[in-house]
DNA sequence: AATTATTATCGTAATATTGCGATTATACAA
DNA sequence: TTGTATAATCGCAATATTACGATAATAATT
């Protein structure tokens, strides 16, 4: 035992919790805000802005690329990464509504 | 090394990861949707609900507590679990503004 | 071809999460 | 008090994540 029993839940259930998990991390939290507030994509400059290592920051950024949080592409040397609307839509049409809740006078 | 290096990060990019850590595994997200759905705040009929076993959503039910996406009253026999918008919406105000995020025409 | 720069992948150790049976704690009922 | 119902906690096994050094892969430069 120990494993997600994932099978038991619906595709959507699975895939809000898939984008949520990607941004489960600060580092990867501190990824997604870099690269909304440069102006241009960052590319390894990330390494240098954050406290960990290359190896460490590249499965970070591969788990936001699953998970379709980011795209990357090539630009001359280097790879270049962009924000991805598509999933962070999905994640976000699953808490707007919760903010909307008012809770049933019958407890809490 | 393993360990989750969060001191090296802000304290709200820790708070962002935590919110979205109680998010990250569908048998939370789908203990928080059962709880918009009801009319009245679902309480202990969340196990009958969900195909897991009592202590494991009892512990799915503290984890959402402790990152304060869920409140807890007792009511009569049991507990009542209601949503708690308070830290929801700090992640909403985190992934709204990547919603509106337009990407570089350089590349992506 | 050899060098350099950039990023991905491998291997491994430390730690965290998931799931559940068993037990405990608490409140109500008989 | 004894029993019953509800929910939390303990202890453990299986699995997943995190971090990093070392190495590989790729592309541009010399």
């Amino acid at each position: 035992m120990g494993a997600s029993k994932s099978s038991a839940f619906t595709k959507k259930q699975n895939e809000i919790a898939n984008i949520a998990k990607a941004l489960s991390h600060p580092a990867r939290v501190a990824i997604v805000q870099l690269l909304l507030k440069k102006e241009s994509c960052v590319c390894g400059t990330i390494v240098d802005e954050l406290p960990l290592a290359q190896a460490t920051i590249s499965q970070h950024l591969k788990e936001l690329k699953l998970a379709g949080i980011i795209k990357g592409s090539i630009e001359g040397n280097s790879l270049c990464y962009c924000l991805d609307q598509k999933n962070l839509k999905l994640l976000s049409e699953f808490i707007l509504p919760l903010l909307h809740y008012t809770s049933p006078i019958k407890c809490c």
